[in-house]
DNA sequence: TTAATTATATATTATTTCTGTAGAGTTTAA
DNA sequence: TTAAACTCTACAGAAATAATATATAATTAA
């Protein structure tokens, strides 16, 4: 159980972008210098973080990247269920497709708690409240 | 983020072994057909749990294995924190060994939190809970 | 217009991790 | 003597992840 590199560079994205809001947008070249991570995959991360409406673009010359949001609506919990694919989290220790118990398994319900409650917590820190706490520049 | 299916073995073995509790050790061959796992595989997951202290085994001819607890006493969370190995869970979003925030990364702080929590869920559950409440045989 | 820059989609490679099998010998007890 | 567990190790295949690469289109500032 382990979390990918994909929401890690995803809440690094956003960390950069918030360290830089106000400033104008900010370009992919200058996350990649700044963060290490090379363009193309960073074009990969970013149309994600677009798509969830976590970031707004603009084209052209002297475009770049913003926040779509207020730092401190953005949390770690939305940013991870961006990322984080969950596959065989949520179901039952049978691997059969067609469960005869459904509903009634104890364990997808037990599963589905824990779960919750882990998004729970990360929903409750946002954007705002790490980008000056974390030890990455 | 995913459950690797060691995790899912182990309960489906602790649950196989709650459900034949009281009528000799059982052994890896029965629970092998019973579940189609392989023998060595079984082995392999079964001497986990042994170091764990869940399953206590009887060795010689007749031997086999019984759960070394009650039932009520094994927890989900419990076999999860022996298979899962919770790589890059609990650490911070910079990859640095040396982080230069230490305790103070509040990054590291809200994971621990939502580690916890999902745990704690995961702990309030038994085997003996759910071992009648399970799709698989 | 031109250069800069994002948008989009796909392909490919590399790396890592996970699964599962297998072997070979040891120990224990009926 | 035999059945079964114990232990350790090696390996192969599969799957997932990570990252790079390619190519083309669209947009906009200067």
């Amino acid at each position: 159980m382990k979390v990918s590199t994909k929401s890690r560079y995803g809440m690094i994205i956003l960390i950069d972008l918030a360290r830089h809001d106000g400033n104008g947008p900010v370009q992919v070249g200058e996350i990649s210098k700044r963060q290490d991570i090379s363009v193309k995959y960073l074009e990969q991360l970013i149309l994600q973080l677009k798509k969830a409406n976590l970031i707004t673009s603009i084209r052209g010359a002297k475009g770049g990247h913003v926040l779509a949001k207020d730092p401190r609506q953005i949390t770690i919990g939305h940013v991870f269920k961006i990322f984080e694919t969950n596959k065989n989290m949520g179901g039952c220790f049978c691997n059969q497709e067609d469960c005869r118990m459904a509903d009634a398994c104890r364990v997808r319900n037990v599963w589905q708690e824990a779960i919750e409650t882990f998004y729970e917590k990360l929903e409750s820190t946002s954007i705002a409240d790490i980008k000056e706490n974390i030890c990455c520049e």
